[in-house]
DNA sequence: GTCAGTATATTGTCAGACAAGATACAAGCA
DNA sequence: TGCTTGTATCTTGTCTGACAATATACTGAC
């Protein structure tokens, strides 16, 4: 628990309105705050967190900017419904995995893997360039050097799927699919550290290479969604475990 | 005749820093900044727009949210590199569309809907419930009633649309093609617009609503699919045309 | 020629004040 | 009595001016 603590936020110097955002918006999307519910006035908060004013307020800005709260004079800072969260912002879903996510959310995730990554894998199958192949092969070679339980492995992996990604030369896929990717990482990180690494996907990392390689469109497809229906199963017996 | 003209625009009273944020949001994504440029010092806008700093500084923790800027001491505010704007946020997609956008970004955009939409349609005509499909038989008897062409069909639109979304029972996907759709409405009003109503798609509304009923969910693919190919073309000739 | 220290420009943060807006309550009128 | 109107006041919205922190660039020393 402590140790992605230590290894993300504390190194690197952040602006005092970006860590206050942090707090309030996790405080926000893990429940301590239900939509509907009125914020602590401005000047109050910044006492509690000893900082000035114009600090809350640029939080609170970035807040409502990913559609979590709404601010109007007199009556505060309200919480708004969970509809109207922005929740494919890349940040917004880091926050969520910061705590325990509700199981719904997890299956939701997930789901919406199933529907986006596979076409993904498939349009890339048809659209590759030779560069791109040569990044995907690379990245394969590496994750079979190191083992995906390490550092290594992990940024392999990660450049793996980048490179598939690009592949699609759709920019909208890239972004959502790094946002999905951002947040899968996590729990991917809980999987292979409380549970022994359950099984090395790198056969069928290759499997979907060669896939890609070849232009084969349904098979990539079809590996694809090998790969998050085994991750999914690892993922819950890690959470239930 | 309360049409979306008179509800977007400046009759709602906003304060200062949402509008310095769309003001700019808008320069950066249309292409006026370009990504590695610097935007002026923060003092040097607050005169351009005759408001104090604090203003433009909230306008830019806004816009650092959607991923569009970077700010640092000494340097100023950098615009970052396209691949980091959280395109999929909502208001980035409707500044995107306050001018033409690019045709490369606007095939992204249906290639996206094409994986998304009938995915959502299928998973929707197995899980919807008795309630959402009364809510969806009368909107496609308001569409027929009224035609596309009005606001209260277009409303209709949205919500036999907004029904199918939230019979998938995935808050994720719900959020995905709101932002999606949001956007889309944009060029749907242009082609409704400019080129003579081209084809009135109440047919294969009502497939789309008989095949989810009948528990259809390949069929249901199926019209969706068609649905969006249709908007596809008819989108290209009013952008040509 | 390389390195260290300083100058400087820009964002980051602070403090206090007043304006604007929205609710709620009280007062006035039919 | 019941409705409308006006006022009280609480919270966010905005302004001003100042100082601190920081990263580049230049300057000077070894």
């Amino acid at each position: 628990m402590q140790t992605w603590e230590a290894s993300v936020p504390a190194t690197k110097k952040e602006p005092s309105h970006v860590k206050i955002s942090r707090d309030l918006g996790v405080a926000i999307v893990t429940g301590q705050h239900q939509p509907g519910d009125i914020l602590p006035g401005e000047i109050e908060i910044a006492e509690k967190f000893g900082i000035s004013r114009s600090v809350v307020r640029e939080a609170l800005r970035m807040l409502s900017a990913r559609g979590l709260i709404e601010s109007k004079p007199k009556i505060g800072t309200r919480i708004k419904d969970r509809d109207s969260w922005h929740l494919l912002d890349p940040t917004l879903l880091e926050w969520m995995f910061e705590a325990a996510p509700p199981p719904k959310f997890v299956q939701s995730l997930f789901e919406l893997r199933l529907i986006v990554e596979p076409a993904a894998a498939e349009l890339a199958a048809k659209k590759k360039t030779a560069r791109q192949l040569a990044v995907m092969g690379h990245a394969i070679e590496e994750m079979a050097r190191y083992k995906l339980s390490t550092a290594e492995g992990q940024l392999a992996d990660q450049e793996f799927h980048a490179a598939i990604l690009e592949a699609t030369d759709n920019e909208l896929l890239v972004n959502l699919s790094a946002s999905i990717g951002a947040a899968v990482r996590w729990t991917t990180y809980f999987k292979y550290r409380q549970s022994k690494c359950p099984r090395d996907p790198i056969e069928e990392h290759r499997a979907l290479f060669e896939a890609i390689a070849g232009g084969d469109g349904p098979r990539a497809r079809e590996v694809t969604v090998e790969l998050i229906v085994n991750a999914e199963r690892d993922t819950q017996a890690a959470l239930a475990g």
